[in-house]
DNA sequence: AGTATTATTAACACCATGTCTATAATATAT
DNA sequence: ATATATTATAGACATGGTGTTAATAATACT
């Protein structure tokens, strides 16, 4: 699965030093602020090993984010399949955005600084379409065919999608006020029945 | 209500220059690959001039997408209150909505850069705040007390708003497949009723 | 008309970028 | 352990953008 064939260890560390240093930096200050002295002077490296490495910071960045979503996903995948025995259409919260949501919590320093927009579309966009890979396949696993829905598949995911972004980033600026479970259940009940208690004539 | 004491025509005619540049540019590169060397030389300007008008190019960005999406708010603003004598709960598109989306169809080149993300965060907050704005008040329509809401008002604000965002991004992705009529219709009925025909048990 | 404001021009120091060379440090293989 | 290959460092370089200054030309205002 992996083509890593054992990397000399000099690189390893290299890159590593210079991912920290991008991401601690990009904590305090803002992205297109940095620069690729402050990255390697945060790294205790030679400004010409970056070049070694990376062509520019968006390419650090790049690999840097992509690997931090990957630890998201796979952890999300040692979950389960979405679809599997589980009724979608109920109110109880799905343990893959339980899930989703207690890995962002944990790193919710992180992700507020990266989601808010201050940093690259990148992160924001490859986010999005996690979100909306789940929800795909939820909405599948109810409404295989289109028959059953209002309106376009298409439309559907990317409105439950955008609408579950939004809410994460509110549930971030807000310092988590409520837990992973609690915020799960409240977007499921969103999605299928929408917000009001009584159902409009 | 305007601070404008008939402004040197130089001076409106610089910056209108400098903004249209900018535009100009933001359309066919990258933001931030433009200089302000760019914009001045598209505006057949000296580079000095530049900064006797603005600090730096993100502040020539903030001040031109204000005007802009100042336009979009006056335009809605015209067609009346949002609240004004509609049935907010019916699956008819809201006027409001609809002129919402005809504005933005009428730009769709320019919404579609500034949107997607290559730009500034800014805009696309901004963006945001004005069609939760919207939302928000209709929704205060509907259910003036939090007693009729199955989820505290502050999430079903954002969840809503970020939808329709992401909604109206999908339609500017899709080069407009459907009218703003047809657009406010179908988002009207899965804020009010979700995606699905029949209601779950 | 004369005065005030604005745009232009040329020049400046500063800093980040990306690249190049030669040299030192470290891994790896024999 | 020694030789070889790979990687990190150091110094230096040209390039280009930034933001500022001072003097001059062009334009608006009264």
């Amino acid at each position: 699965m992996k083509k890593e064939k054992r990397l000399d260890p000099r690189v390893k560390r290299t890159r590593q030093l210079l991912k920290d240093a991008l991401i601690s930096l990009i904590m305090e200050n803002d992205y297109n602020l940095i620069t690729v002295r402050d990255i390697t002077e945060r790294a205790t490296l030679n400004r010409v090993t970056f070049y070694l490495h990376y062509s520019d910071k968006d390419d650090l960045m790049k690999q840097s984010t992509d690997e931090l979503l990957e630890e998201l996903t796979d952890s999300v995948a040692s979950i389960g399949e979405v679809s599997e025995s589980f009724d979608f259409r109920g109110t109880q919260p799905h343990p893959t955005f339980v899930q989703l949501f207690e890995q962002i919590g944990q790193h919710s320093d992180f992700y507020l600084v990266m989601l808010k927009g201050k940093v690259m579309p990148h992160f924001s966009l490859k986010v999005m379409s996690i979100l909306t890979e789940y929800i795909s396949s939820g909405l599948a696993s109810v409404e295989p065919d289109d028959q059953g829905l209002t309106v376009q598949r298409e439309i559907v995911e990317r409105y439950i999608g955008s609408a579950f972004f939004g809410v994460i980033m509110w549930w971030l600026e807000n310092d988590l006020p409520y837990t992973a479970k609690q915020m799960a259940a409240k977007l499921m009940r969103l999605a299928n029945k929408g917000p009001y208690k009584e159902i409009p004539s």
